[in-house]
DNA sequence: CCATTAGTTCGATTATAGTCGAACTAATGG
DNA sequence: CCATTAGTTCGACTATAATCGAACTAATGG
């Protein structure tokens, strides 16, 4: 049974937490997620490879954004959004906020 | 008299925000300009090359954080704060304020 | 137990960013 | 008007990150 390393909220950067979201992608991928959670990496993976895939959920992974659990064949994301509420108050709600009001 | 762009508020991306305020030298400078402001770019160079420093305020410039006006011989920067607040509400306060609670 | 599914890991390639010295510019002060 | 100050721009180099195919792995279902 494969299982992955979450940091600990106390161990998060906030540098490196605002470098995982910085990415367009990656923001989608967690503005998806705080709709509906928890879900596995094949819906959001919107036509790229699963490698670059695997690649930023990895990213998001290792910044304290997401946290992945291996449900039978699937792995299962969710936001860490009451850790990082309790480490970064305020920072990814209102992140996740902003994005509801878009501009192209 | 030299003058900088500043992009509009409505034009500014949550992503280069964020990528803007993922590189901790960046940060330290804004959380130092939240302090004091405005402020020129000397005090804050903490040792690096001019041209470094001046490469991280041009991010911090394109991305909105901040605002340069030419004052004389020196260059005055200023948070856009009232912009971001009202361009992504809360996000730049909540990282002022994630700020002001370290860990090392 | 074999095929399938879901995702990771590897390795190579490319792209983007940061770093720094050196030359440049614009305003000021003597 | 020359020297100084404050910062920019340029260009080269380095480092970091993204991309993607291919091989791998672990769990499941027939």
């Amino acid at each position: 049974m494969k299982h992955y390393d979450h940091p600990l909220a106390e161990d998060l950067q906030l540098s490196c937490l605002l470098y995982a979201l910085s990415d367009p992608f990656r923001l989608e991928v967690v503005r998806k997620l705080a709709v509906c959670q928890p879900q596995p990496c094949a819906p959001l993976q919107d036509g790229r490879p699963k490698s670059s895939v695997s690649h930023h959920f990895s990213v998001l992974r290792k910044a304290g954004v997401i946290r992945t659990e291996v449900v039978g064949v699937t792995h299962m994301n969710s936001l860490r959004e009451q850790e990082l509420q309790s480490r970064f108050p305020g920072v990814l709600s209102a992140i996740l906020a902003a994005l509801e009001v878009p501009q192209p």
